[in-house]
DNA sequence: CCATAAGCGAGACGGTACGTCCAGTCTTTGT
DNA sequence: ACAAAGACTGGACGTACCGTCTCGCTTATGG
């Protein structure tokens, strides 16, 4: 059941991947200030206004480019015994990740994507902070933690890295994720502890 | 002898405000991206050039301009003794000016500026990210907490209350800043105890 | 042999007069020169292709539809025993015809579509200039003019009128047209009583 | 007196040259129609906004060019005793501009630049018929004949051999304008001396 | 008497040009 | 001598149409 009333009228497949493609491209060449809509058509072999027909603007266009990469960076916890050793893992590997070249510019580009322009920030928070935040969060509600305490705990390292990395750029060492992400879970459990 | 080191040869300076305050104004009516080199030279009654003379880039010029506002962001933490409630006071003033509308506006304006400028990036990381790291890290180092474990909880606390409303915009309620906050100091002081 | 030379294989008559009508009305909307072929199509409710189909340009399709219209300025000469007078009124008639808004929309619609493209500058000639032409040079034949003669003044006629109006507009005084034409034919007439 | 306060505000001479000279090669290699105001611009090395400060439109610009270069067709009539010869000769002196390559491109493009835009057409016609026509009223207003009869006969003139070759392009013989002035000149002539 | 091919509406496509806005530089003019 | 005013080249914007190209649907023969 549940036929697809609202077909996707007649797009072209071919053009859709050659401008995503020319988008990534241009996107971690020039960054996203010097991204042009005509630098990308003209790279595509695609007329401007075919873009102009699918995205509303620059920045939703990038908003899926981003996303569709967004799982080089999201990865799941390998969950084992030790629910701090699992998250502390995760961090470092998360920290790593947005401190390659591209995973670093990768994460400017999003936060300047969704910086003036509401809808996009809404899409790049659903998909990208919310994941991350909501893979420490589960974890730690597995773990017996509160839903309260899972979620600051959640912001505060999730937080706690992205923030830096953003801030420091690829100077920040991934190991510092971990001593973050140990003084964290270690004041949630002490609270928990205490009650 | 009395020399001038630091002489600005003379700049107008009533040119000089005029431009600073136009570009607040045009900052806070239409923000980062739609800020004009050419509106700001005409709201303040100068010549394009006058600007240029003196700023490098747009960047620069905001990044003067949002600097010069920083201190009603910027507040020292009130010392009593409790360590934990030092901080939770001073994170829910920041949460609270960070979700004013125009609070918000200027972290919005402040993170996009540097986004793509290195020269920016390092002027406003040192005038806003640092100042704010410090004044957690020495109230917590005063509190006797070790170096590393202050910077630690420092970026959990700044980076979690920060980076939540970057994401979140002014839907964050500031009252979460004293629970990540306690949070986290709850995990340096169970650490401290530890060893 | 037999070939059916001029087959226009099942083509919808439906389809043809919607463009031709939706063409003459677009054309008094907005003029040539903002008449575009997309505009022409949606009016008519018709695909573009259903237009290129049968037409091989926008000129072709406007010099269909005055032609088709031509007749409205088109009229012959109502002959008398005195030629002057006869080919007087029918100056004054073309006159009254080409200054009414819808003729002289007609007329600059005409020479611009003629105007940069011969074969339709051909068609238009043939379709209304011609006959013009031929309707003031066969009355003064009849009259017993001879045929060079009879060319000048038609000449001298037509072009005076027509280029009079094309030049002034609305605002040339269908009147002129009378003196005008009165002072050629005196002259055709001099030249044949000196022989 | 009457000091230009409305002083031509510094204007680049350089450009307004560049500019022209773009406009008159590419009028002549494309014609009108398939002038672009981006091909002028490439063409003369100016930004397409200094051709838009200083002319509101295309067929502005081009009105400027054909009527800086009008004089090659605007002669004076040389006046010896012989009227009818001094016109004739100066008829067949302007069939014979309009019928070479450069003249008559000169004619089409004038014609169509007018045709759809009051303003221009104004222009033009005051730079150009207007003149036209007055060269051939005043030399018969020299030679005694009356205000209307000079009138009447001017258009007939003009108009009988422009219009002529505007319906029929460059094969227009020129000596044709000779036999239709020498007709109309007869008709007033006839006319004068039957009152 | 239906199969099949043409005509048809719709509209996406690669393009060209539009007219506007600004960047950043250079020039003139007034004080 | 400096700065306002603003013209300059240049590049990108987002829009409008161009003429071509499928896509399914309708319809009217001709095998």
């Amino acid at each position: 059941m549940a036929a697809d009333t609202t077909a996707p009228r007649r797009r072209s497949e071919r053009s859709r991947m050659a401008i995503v493609g020319a988008t990534r491209k241009l996107l971690l060449e020039r960054g996203f200030d010097k991204l042009t809509i005509e630098a990308v058509a003209a790279r595509a072999g695609v007329g401007k206004q075919t873009i102009y027909r699918w995205w509303p603007s620059r920045h939703a266009l990038v908003a899926d480019v981003i996303l569709e990469d967004a799982d080089r960076i999201l990865r799941p916890v390998t969950p084992t015994e030790d629910v701090a050793a699992d998250v502390c893992a995760w961090a470092v590997k998360l920290a790593t990740a947005l401190t390659t070249t591209r995973g670093n510019a990768m994460l400017r580009i999003l936060t300047t994507a969704g910086m003036e322009h509401p809808d996009t920030a809404a899409r790049l928070h659903e998909g990208f902070t919310m994941p991350l935040h909501d893979t420490v969060r589960n974890r730690l509600t597995a773990a017996g933690f509160g839903t309260a305490a899972a979620q600051d705990a959640a912001d505060a390292i999730v937080g706690g890295i992205v923030y830096a990395i953003l801030s420091e750029g690829r100077a920040f060492a991934p190991h510092r994720a971990e001593s973050i992400t140990r003084t964290v879970i270690a004041g949630v459990a002490a609270i928990r502890s205490q009650a």
